[in-house]
DNA sequence: TTCCTTGCAAACGATTTGCATTGGA
DNA sequence: TCCAATGCAAATCGTTTGCAAGGAA
């Protein structure tokens, strides 16, 4: 589920960072690439098998997140699930279920997201507050939970 | 720090719920009409003191949640803290400052938010997904943090 | 009296960490 | 070789819960 020159970028950025690129994390960042939302550590593991142990996954996700590989997503009953970040993924929104916690990505067309953009650049004007990013979040039902 | 006539409402939801505005409860909603974002059980008991014991805090707010008084916001390392809802506050948005990860209550001008408003109501009608509320999170740096 | 509420301590679930072992450049 | 990476188990940390005591209607 990945392509080659994401896993090329990806083992450069790993190594700008002195750590390795190893089977674990490759299997990680694949199974990522393949998600249609974040995932938390025991989505991966369910999905990756006891080839890689929840200890390692763990340590796996934070390596990727300092290398700026994954972007954590903080969802209920405090689950923090992972998803590639967006300079692989391209910019996007989230829909999340109230009802089943499910969370899945969703651009937005770039007119709209102009929009957003620039009222959050305002807002940041506004008050004393420096803006670096943002994300609308959508709260509703799934078409499963409907 | 409460004004009687939000007491009022908030006892009337409790009595809905067939539970009491015991005086812990008033000490909770007190302090979270005093603050100027979301607060976690632990911030809040730093605030009331050990008069009102951690385990008394979380059934606080987990009753609260439940008769729609207050609103989970799910902040880094499974944190997560309550404010009061929306009908009380007012619809707001969040600065998340990323260095010290308190969050900020924002209120954006009316035409701004209705923008916001169509916006997710478009994506809804586009996708197999029932929104039912919206939240824009800016993260960024705060003013001390800056 | 009759439930709701509270406090304490124990239990839980997600995540982290110590340590000895394995593995890749 | 040498240091990063791994696996396991134990430890943490925020949060939840069982249970007996306290309190309001």
């Amino acid at each position: 589920m990945t392509t080659p020159s994401l896993d090329r970028e990806v083992e450069k950025r790993l190594h700008g960072h002195d750590v390795r690129y190893t089977k674990g994390r490759r299997m990680v960042v694949s199974a990522l690439v393949g998600a249609d939302g974040p995932k938390s550590a025991a989505e991966l593991y369910a999905e990756i098998g006891p080839g890689v142990p929840l200890s390692s996954l763990y340590r796996t996700l934070t390596v990727l997140e300092e290398a700026g590989i994954v972007v954590p997503h903080l969802g209920a009953r405090g689950l923090t699930r992972y998803e590639l970040a967006e300079w692989i993924t391209g910019h996007h929104h989230h829909l999340i279920c109230v009802q089943c916690g499910q969370v899945e990505d969703v651009a937005i067309p770039q007119p709209q997201e102009a929009q957003v953009r620039e009222l959050v650049e305002d807002i940041g004007s506004l008050v004393a507050f420096t803006p670096m990013g943002h994300a609308l979040e959508i709260e509703g039902r799934c078409a499963a939970c409907t």
